[in-house]
RNA sequence: GGCCAGGUAGCUCAGUUGGUAGAGCAGCGGACUGAAAAUCCGCGUGUCGGUGGUUCGAUUCCGCCCCUGGCCA
């Protein structure tokens, strides 16, 4: 376990559960916070829409009423979330759940989120959908190259990291740039973790076969599919006031059986490729989980071994 | 049984005027600072259905066989 005794001594703990979609974080996160005195925080940039429902395996209603959790339904699908808005709602609700003598036990998969929150985020400037919008249509008339090559202008050291056509970090780094007259490779260099002085016990649930974890993932999809998923989309659908451009539209599932009923393809091919979404997305998490040095790669049955070793030892020195 | 169209990467297909082949998707690896379940980067050897022939050389041309689809009996 990544055990951070910090030199900070009333701080108390947080726990941090994470680990590809599939790979079991809710059950083992119900069954600690069963046990123990726990609230959930989700980490999860598609559990805060209200609405999306079966297509993220978002908890039960009645489990959300036995257990607390936390940032689930936070936000409606029109609206955008994000990873700044994450942190400071995150840190509002550990801190709630400490003055509430209780332990906070964040568990999701969303790394960007997990990262902010345990590396940092620098301060930089909020989103501006008129200059978002007004970037987007430059890029259409001359390609996203031609603002990568002007990013490179305001700020070298971001252009040389950025792809010249990964539109979505051209745009947020000249945002940056032009909102704040300062290059964002700058501001991102005083990033501070909000973490900083909280013991923190992370622990990553990496399934040991990879083909099992596939195999379980499209069954879950088939099961959601039984469960009404293409009508919940639908639902979201006729609302009117969503597109695919939205980023709840854009979710894994969401989005395939959102370009089905545009009509793009039929609902097989909807349910293959999003099969295969959820397939990538696994990979990208566990791409990142390697990257996280602290990851453990545990089989859960260790996983729930070191956990209540450790939960009862922090739980009996506080005296909770 | 006859005629026609096909059989090329896991899938859908392109291509080779004869010099052993390449796209999309899938898959694999990686990056990641307010859209992140997003966005982007990199990775292509496969008995070119089988077999015989022509040829210096056949996946490509010819013969036969097998398989799939369609039409006619």
């Amino acid at each position: 376990m990544g055990n951070a005794r910090s030199p900070h001594p009333g701080a108390l703990p947080v726990y941090v559960l994470t680990g590809p979609t599939g790979a079991g974080k809710t059950e083992e996160a119900v069954r600690l916070a069963e046990r123990f005195p726990l609230e959930i925080v989700s980490v999860d940039s598609a559990l805060v829409y209200r609405g999306l429902d079966i297509g993220t395996a978002k908890p039960a209603r009645e489990l959300r009423a036995r257990i607390p959790h936390h940032l689930i339904d936070v936000c409606d699908p029109a609206e955008t979330y994000s990873a700044g808005r994450f942190v400071t709602d995150a840190m509002a609700h550990i801190a709630a759940i400490h003055s509430r003598r209780r332990l906070p036990l964040l568990v999701g998969g969303t790394m960007l989120y997990l990262r902010a929150l345990l590396h940092g985020l620098a301060a930089l400037p909020l989103a501006t959908p008129e200059l978002r919008a007004e970037l987007d249509a430059r890029a259409l008339r001359e390609g996203w190259p031609a603002l990568h090559a002007e990013l490179s202008r305001y700020d070298p050291e971001a252009a040389a990291r950025i792809a010249p056509n990964d539109a979505q970090r051209i745009q947020r780094a000249l945002e940056v740039c032009l909102t704040s007259g300062q290059p964002i490779s700058k501001l991102q260099r005083e990033t501070v973790s909000p973490l900083a002085g909280y013991p923190v016990r992370y622990t990553a649930l990496v399934p040991a076969d990879k083909a099992q974890l596939h195999e379980r993932l499209g069954q879950r999809f088939a099961a959601m599919m039984e469960a009404g998923f293409l009508e919940e989309v639908r639902g979201l659908y006729l609302r009117g006031d969503l597109t695919s451009r939205h980023s709840s539209m854009r979710a894994v599932g969401y989005r395939q059986l959102w370009a089905h009923l545009q009509g793009e393809y039929d609902l097989t091919e909807a349910v293959r490729r999003g099969i295969a979404a959820t397939r990538q997305l696994a990979k990208r998490q566990l791409t990142w989980l390697r990257s996280e040095g602290r990851s453990q790669w545990m089989i859960p049955a260790h996983a729930r071994l070191s956990w209540n070793k450790d939960i009862s030892q922090d739980l009996a020195e506080l005296g909770l």
